[in-house]
DNA sequence: TAGATACTGTCACATACCTGACACATTAAA
DNA sequence: TTTAATGTGTCAGGTATGTGACAGTATCTA
């Protein structure tokens, strides 16, 4: 699946080699040269996922995962570092300031698009492209088709990907902003109220199968996927 | 509520003022003329919160902030910096090395209790994101989910946050008073004895699994959770 | 390109649920 | 036994959620 990518590498050639990579395999790429522009992106759109080099001009690099995982918009954004050393303590280091995985230069595009797969299914499995099933629905990302028992299920864009968000974060309970934000996408203005609207939806869409019944409201949070339903 | 503060400061004059402000307020206080001695300090005892002198002998209180976060048992200790200077730039690289706010001096100290207690409550309920289980009740608040045995309980908001806090707080009595402060929060205006109606349907929704007998009633002082219940 | 169809976000109203307060019953200490 | 503290059922009001309808867009089809 298509996933926007910040890549923060001040090496031209190294950026520019990431970067056509990314595109090949489908995703949009951000490009920054230091942290201030990485900043200026970020700001504007929140990228899925981030590749960061070590050494940058200015910020380092390490600086910059630190100040990422301290902002709670930024928070949950998964992180790369990308460095020339070799010396585990960098590595120790880098990953106790957020970084979710890390990857030694010279790297083959091989294994960094690798890597990519690996963090964001880790951490935001929504955006890859595997199939979800629960109690016998199940939800195809490649074919963006639903079923239940087998059955073919009809349901819009949004509900499609309200579901698969729900069902790659199972038995947790998600605020509506929460999901807004997830599901939607950052920076939407629309009412809170919105979320519940496309909920009866898609419960109106699972009730053909009664899969209906694994979407839960928990009154003052918001509501949750669960793989077991009440009888 | 009482905590353990650890307060780093070569001037003496400064560290005595911090520490009779702390202590008056009812805190343990814990004092380190440098980071060394913070060290040790540390070593015997942790902390709740450690107040950090920006200059300071030897290691500066910026590295040494980096190194608390950089050790897994010191990473969650909320960290103040205290520091001469206003500087933008010296805010920002405290708070990338990980401190959690940022006093200037010189500071009143009603400011500064008041920064403490806004910091630990800040922290608070993030640890407190974890399961929590007594006898076979479990409590999980990433799901927002109740089992007494494996079996679901359902139980109203208000409740939920009752007992995740007598959970997280077992075997101590808390005044209706304390509650009110820690459950329903601060400046509330709620009748004390709206916390026997909540105590009531707590347990009430307890019943089904036998699990009441873990809410006892201290007369004259309050309600404790316990975790051994009387047959 | 026109017309039909589907999708979105809001709103308004209905409904279910929760909350705090009170009154009275019960229990424990003195 | 007396007295104060706690237990408990109930109620009115408030709040959160469910839901159908609607208008504006976007998308598809002929």
């Amino acid at each position: 699946m298509s996933s926007t990518i910040l890549v923060v590498e001040d090496e031209p050639a190294i950026q520019e080699l990431i970067a056509v990579n990314l595109s090949f395999a489908g995703h949009k790429v951000l490009r920054a040269y230091d942290t201030g522009q990485a900043d200026t992106l970020i700001r504007a759109e929140l990228p899925d996922l981030i590749l960061l080099d070590w050494m940058l001009p200015g910020t380092s690099g390490l600086a910059f995962a630190r100040r990422l995982r301290a902002d709670a918009r930024t928070r949950l954004v998964p992180v790369i570092m990308l460095t020339a050393k070799g010396a585990e303590q960098d590595k120790i280091d880098g990953l106790e300031a957020g970084a979710d995985d890390y990857i030694t230069k010279p790297f083959s595009p091989k294994e960094l698009m690798a890597r990519i797969k690996a963090v964001l299914r880790r951490r935001a499995p929504q955006l890859t492209d595997d199939m979800t099933e629960a109690g016998g629905l199940i939800l195809d990302p490649v074919s963006h088709r639903l079923t239940g028992n087998g059955q073919p299920l009809s349901i819009g864009p949004t509900e499609f990907r309200l579901l698969h968000f729900f069902m790659t974060h199972s038995e947790r309970v998600f605020s509506r902003t929460q999901l807004l934000d997830q599901v939607w996408g950052d920076h939407v203005f629309v009412e809170e109220r919105t979320v519940d609207v496309h909920i009866r939806r898609l419960r109106k869409a699972l009730e053909l199968t009664r899969h209906d019944r694994h979407i839960e409201t928990v009154r003052g949070s918001g509501y949750r996927f669960t793989h077991q339903v009440a009888k």
